[in-house]
DNA sequence: CAATTTGTGGCTACACATTTA
DNA sequence: TTAAATGTGTAGCCACAAATT
């Protein structure tokens, strides 16, 4: 029997409880993904309490704690102990960022990464058809990468500061690949992943994927807080940390030296995995006078070093290098195998022969001179108020006011022609009260669109 | 407190009650795990029904039920309602495939594709560099293969009966990746999977990463059985099947086109998803006179269709294609965008210009031809006694009397220089009493090689 | 700092379905 | 055919932990 009439206290959700069918717990949760999809139940709108719920349902308050569950793990809703449930910003939509040509907009959405370095990489694949041994390239052999492909990428990484043997290395498909292997290698469902507040989209959707929670952890400007991260880590059991220390996607962050070494300790102490996405060390080693070293360097044993090329050489041929402990190989080495076979020799090969010869880095210090252009315009327009964040990003993190419905921001912009990301986009649990737009610097056609593009947009938030 | 004494029923299993920790359920689990790897439970053993050890260590019987269940859903165990839970027989080892050069072995395990025809591809791979738009492939721009690949794609598998458009169609990175995006996309932890009673070792596998057990279904020589099929599905609940209708890998066995129909009248009734890895449609359409068309037809709303390329035209150019319906698409992109990004359009432009320029054909018209050399030299070492299976396909399925110990039979054949496959690795669930050997033709360096290996496991057979 | 609100995790009870004897 | 054995699935009970007031 309910106890309370309900009238004087009104419900956020009441659902139809005729509409409940056995189990109970599973129909629940389906009348609550349907009415949240629906968009009849908002971002941020707060869930009434388990057992208000279940008082009014008349049913066990733990059967409501089961069907929240099931939305949680969706990534429908989010609860905080203490004060409630509440529906997810990006509960409605779907958040992968991925390349959308429908429209002849300005693209600020997609990092790409300045495209007009491709030239250089045409004469090296002609260098490669030319070998002898092309052939081999052509089976399956080797499907981590051959040998001296492997020697080619630790001289690459090895100005970042990596060292390792061709035992701990695996050539992939692309960073994003290296990703997705590494949460099927080494996580379960349900199991838990710190991250920063602001993450990588597609980091989230990945972990949806793989039914992996995000415990969103808060930093300042020099990347993640170690006690924030000490604090859930002895609250809940949290199975692994995602960091992006040379550039954080999307805010720029670079983490300092003292803080990689505050958050090594917290993550030994607490044997998380940690996965350090070094997309951006090209951008960082020695050009950024704190740059030491990865995190990969402070905890060899339990890590996965992430090393994409489509950043910093090629976008389209999709080659990323892992580096991982001895104690995490077997499994991922498994993960690879089940998940690629094996990644493309030929797209490797023409990576190495751009390494060895000299071309790559060619080609970075052209990306650089123009990151450095791009970045220098978009001051212009938006002058940097503090010097925080990576001054050579591929993208900028630009504060915004009174636009809160992120939806709908984006799609005026669209109106305007511009393509770009609103920061509810990059959140990996609650809301946060600051609004940002993750701006593009390296996907436009030339720099003229990109001037063109950012006069639009300082116009229309004025 | 312990009803009985147990002491004239002796349990297979007795875990120590003092090792338990709480939570109960997970150290009983890690318990099992722990003999089942170190290998004192041996596969096939019997554990004690639940009730009797709950009995024995004083719990709940429902406690015992999660953690035979977390072991089942790893694959170290399986449970048959009404006889008992068995422990697996792949428990205790990893029987992902891949390839392995450590020793100089005949390789009769790994399927490879008769990588003679290779320089056949060299050639094209240079018309593709000679392209002007060679640039044009080298960015993040469709991420799920370009039209006019797409438009090849689709002229390759008409002749296979395959008819849509660009719009449901993927180019993936090679048809396990495929199976992976599938996997990722459209089931969750917990889903069934009805398979053949032996099915594709690395698709095994792959459930498991992804948490999803697979339901053994029985067949004949004309595939799975329709009424098998119905029967676990009204028992339990199944979410999909997964079947190889051209040549099932291992056994070898074509679906009949009446089986094909009776089965699709099962699967659309129960709202099955269909996975149709038909990577061997170019050895069978035109080919086996049964031949009419793909199961996806007959279900293209419910079905995704894997059309590798890597058997057929080159194994080192990681292309699969992807065909699925309407209702699946949205899901599908998601996916692919999240795991792979997009496949690199270089690879994906080699083989669609194979196939444009007819190359392909006469690839595939080389590897038939060697295919039919081979199987005619494997019987004359191996009479097929029946005209049961595939005759081109590219391995064999060899009836073994008396060697029951998978791990050890492969252990001395490759003491012999042979490495080859035990049925055992094929088990999608429990063990049956009949012994195979998969022995894969198209991986020898040359006829002559196979030849000897064939010899030596003639000898070590009798 | 204590009381209250709110969510988490684990064990138990029980109805039910299938298989086997 | 019926009874017993055995596994499956759902809901309830309860101790506890964290956050709020």
């Amino acid at each position: 029997m309910p106890v309370n009439s309900f009238e004087h206290y009104p419900m956020s959700w009441k659902p139809d409880s005729k509409a409940l069918k056995r189990p109970l717990y599973k129909s629940l949760a389906s009348l609550l993904e349907q009415d949240i999809v629906s968009g009849f139940l908002a971002p941020g709108t707060k869930l009434p309490p388990q057992r208000e719920l279940a008082d009014f349902l008349d049913i066990n308050f733990t059967t409501i704690t089961r069907a929240y569950k099931i939305c949680e793990v969706k990534g429908l809703i989010y609860a905080v102990t203490g004060s409630g449930t509440f529906v997810a910003p990006n509960a409605a939509r779907s958040i992968t960022i991925s390349r959308d040509k429908t429209a002849n907009l300005i693209e600020f959405g997609l990092v790409s990464s300045f495209e007009q370095t491709n030239a250089i990489v045409k004469d090296t694949i002609q260098k490669v058809v030319d070998k002898r041994y092309l052939e081999q390239l052509l089976n399956y052999n080797d499907p981590t990468g051959i040998p001296y492909q492997k020697s080619a990428a630790l001289n690459w990484m090895e100005s970042f500061g990596i060292h390792t043997d061709p035992e701990h290395i695996a050539i992939v498909s692309g960073a994003q690949n290296a990703l997705a292997i590494t949460l099927a290698a080494l996580f379960e469902p349900g199991n838990r992943i710190a991250t920063d507040l602001y993450t990588y989209s597609n980091f989230i959707e990945l972990a949806k994927i793989f039914h992996i929670q995000l415990v969103p952890i808060k930093g300042d400007q020099f990347g993640m807080l170690p006690d924030e991260l000490e604090k859930q880590c002895s609250q809940t059991n949290i199975h692994g940390i995602f960091l992006m220390p040379s550039c954080s996607n999307p805010t720029t962050v670079m983490i300092s030296d003292i803080r990689k070494q505050e958050l090594a300790a917290v993550i030994r102490k607490h044997r998380l995995i940690l996965i350090e996405d070094d997309m951006h060390a090209f951008l960082t080693a020695g050009m950024i006078p704190d740059y030491q070293q990865p995190m990969f360097n402070l905890l060899p044993q339990q890590s996965v070093y992430i090393c994409g090329t489509s950043k910093s050489i090629c976008s389209g041929l999709r080659v990323a290098y892992m580096v991982y402990g001895d104690a995490l190989r077997e499994k991922i080495l498994r993960a690879i195998f089940n998940i690629n076979v094996k990644t493309s020799s030929l797209d490797a090969e023409v990576i190495t022969e751009l390494i060895l010869s000299g071309k790559a880095h060619e080609i970075v210090s052209q990306k650089k001179q123009l990151a450095q252009t791009a970045n220098d315009i978009y001051s212009e327009y938006f002058p940097l108020k503090t010097t925080v964040g990576h001054p050579l990003s591929f993208y900028r993190w630009l504060p915004i006011q009174g636009h809160n419905d992120a939806f709908q921001l984006e799609m005026h912009l669209k109106g305007q022609g511009i393509r770009v990301f609103h920061s509810d986009r990059f959140l990996s649990g609650q809301t946060t009260p600051e609004k940002y737009l993750r701006i593009a610097l390296s996907s436009t056609n030339s720099l003229d669109e990109l001037k063109t593009g950012l006069k639009i947009l300082t116009q229309y938030l004025n």
